[in-house]
DNA sequence: ATGTCCTCTACGAGAGGA
């Protein structure tokens, strides 16, 4: 089965673009970040018609999350991480599908650095670690898709002077993201190319996606037993190129 | 530092976020 995560950077815009792509790829499950859109205002006629059942936990303006599942109806297993009461965001949403558990996830961005939204980063990043640890004692199929806003390694990205300052690649942000990994996550993208040099994101702004000046910051991390199941993983990378693209690719993990 | 894009408000262009 493939599983994508996609930050389509407002699901208004990118409706064609979205639709396009599950004719063309027939994934079976789609975590989408960035709706951009609110609860009522999310498109579900035009993707139920593609085929696709969905879940989503939409916000106007920004964030919003959703799951995706052809030919089925993902169960909602949670919206929203524990342990921050006043947190209105909408950057979590989690499902079943088949009997593995799918996390859609916008974590924040956290820029400027150092401030307030940086703070709020960290916080979200603990907040999300405790949720997957909890995950992990089910020892059930388990892969957190989404967008991290973490760039974990120096060779995930196309210059590490040009972000050295960008909340994506402070030590904090990696730290916890590497913290996370390490209670027995599998990040399927890296296990797959190990040297890097794999990109998910190109900045719209000064030529990025012709410079491939990209970095790589939208992860699958699998449990041990969907890792056992880890046949490849990948990013659609042409469809960044494509007529009003998303800034970043889908990013995908086939699992046995 | 920013050459772009998306959304909202509210009908025209600017603010805010990424």
């Amino acid at each position: 089965m493939k599983i994508v995560t996609y930050n389509v950077n407002g699901i208004k815009a990118r409706l064609p673009r979205l639709l396009e792509y599950l004719a063309e790829q027939q994934p079976d499950v789609v975590c989408l970040q960035e709706l951009k859109a609110s609860d009522e205002t999310f498109p579900v006629k035009d993707i139920e018609a593609a085929g696709y059942g969905a879940v989503w936990h939409g916000q106007k303006s920004w964030n919003g999350v959703a799951v995706l599942a052809k030919g089925t109806a993902p169960v909602e297993r949670q919206r929203g991480l524990a342990g921050e009461v006043e947190d209105e965001h909408s950057r979590y949403l989690e499902a079943e599908v088949g009997g593995t558990v799918i996390a859609s996830i916008y974590l924040p961005n956290g820029n400027p650095q150092p401030g307030p939204k940086f703070d709020y980063k960290l916080r979200w990043i603990d907040r999300l670690r405790a949720r997957a640890l909890d995950l992990l004692a089910e020892e059930v199929p388990v892969v957190l898709a989404g967008d991290y806003n973490v760039i974990p390694n120096d060779d995930d990205t196309y210059s590490v002077r040009a972000m050295q300052e960008d909340a994506l690649m402070q030590p904090e942000s990696r730290a916890g993201f590497r913290s996370l990994v390490a209670q027995g996550w599998t990040d399927a993208l890296r296990t797959r190319n190990p040297k890097g040099g794999i990109w998910t994101f190109w900045d719209y702004q000064a030529g990025a996606w012709q410079r491939d000046a990209g970095f790589r910051i939208d992860h699958l991390l699998l449990s041990p037993i969907a890792a056992d199941r880890l046949v490849d993983a990948g990013v659609d990378k042409d469809y960044r190129g494509r007529e009003k693209a998303s800034d970043h690719a889908p990013t995908w993990v086939r699992l046995r």
